[in-house]
DNA sequence: GGACAATATTCGTACAACCGGTTATACGGT
DNA sequence: ACCGTATAACCGGTTGTACGAATATTGTCC
């Protein structure tokens, strides 16, 4: 019965990070973004975009979908129900949030951009 | 516009620890505690106790009441919209909780029992 | 199988958070 | 004014977390 509340502490815990939380509201948009894309719209490393999906994959937050090389992550609804309603409480308050129109905008930017191809080569055939 | 998303990712920070959980979930269940409750309820020292409970009060979760060496605190709902929805969510869902009953039961027993006069001993009077 | 692209992981480091124990402050009773 | 109690603030140590840089892994194409 210690665990439980421990539990609830870890799962706040890997929400309270900005690139967490804006890899989750992208995600939340979007069916699914490859790794490159994510690193680009939020103008990280790639070392620190793959660590914290890996966090957020190991709290069950998101799944991988290995296509060739790259990897495309999306959101997924935990099991547990009340992760589930924190998340949801999350994601639909971000939608109002100063930030959001922001946040979508420079991934809508990154997407149209030609810079996407040619850092991107193979994906030209897709 | 960066600013934001900072601020609830702080904020979340602040709900991501579990003596503070547990707190909260105390707190929301009474109309408010004094700082020896609390630590007596959750088995803490009381430096702890009030380091806590000082995040809890700069980050404008809960407020205190002084009244004479005593100082009570109690919950408040954020002005933040999506601050207020989160802890909604996180309080409505502790009470479902398997660890809910035992932290009632565990204040309750302390409440009731002999030593809380034998230790706050002007407590006597009231 | 070699070269290269996308992603994952490891390593060392800087920094923030938490802790227990101690000291300081504020208040009430005598 | 003094003493004891409740709480807050400080200090040194430990642990956790995030980072960039470098390295490893996996898949594709030739």
């Amino acid at each position: 019965m210690e665990v439980a509340v421990r539990a609830v502490a870890r799962f706040l815990k890997v929400l309270a990070d900005e690139t967490r939380l804006r890899m989750l509201w992208l995600l939340s948009n979007r069916r699914e973004l490859c790794v490159c894309d994510l690193m680009q719209a939020l103008g990280i490393t790639q070392s620190k975009a793959s660590r914290h999906l890996a966090t957020l994959r190991h709290a069950g937050l998101v799944v991988d979908r290995r296509e060739g090389t790259w990897t495309h992550y999306s959101i997924v609804s935990p099991q547990d129900e009340m992760e589930r309603a924190l998340l949801d409480t999350l994601c639909a308050k971000l939608v109002d949030h100063p930030d959001s129109g922001q946040l979508l905008q420079d991934l809508q930017r990154w997407i149209e951009s030609a810079n996407r191809d040619a850092t991107c080569m193979t994906r030209q055939g897709r």
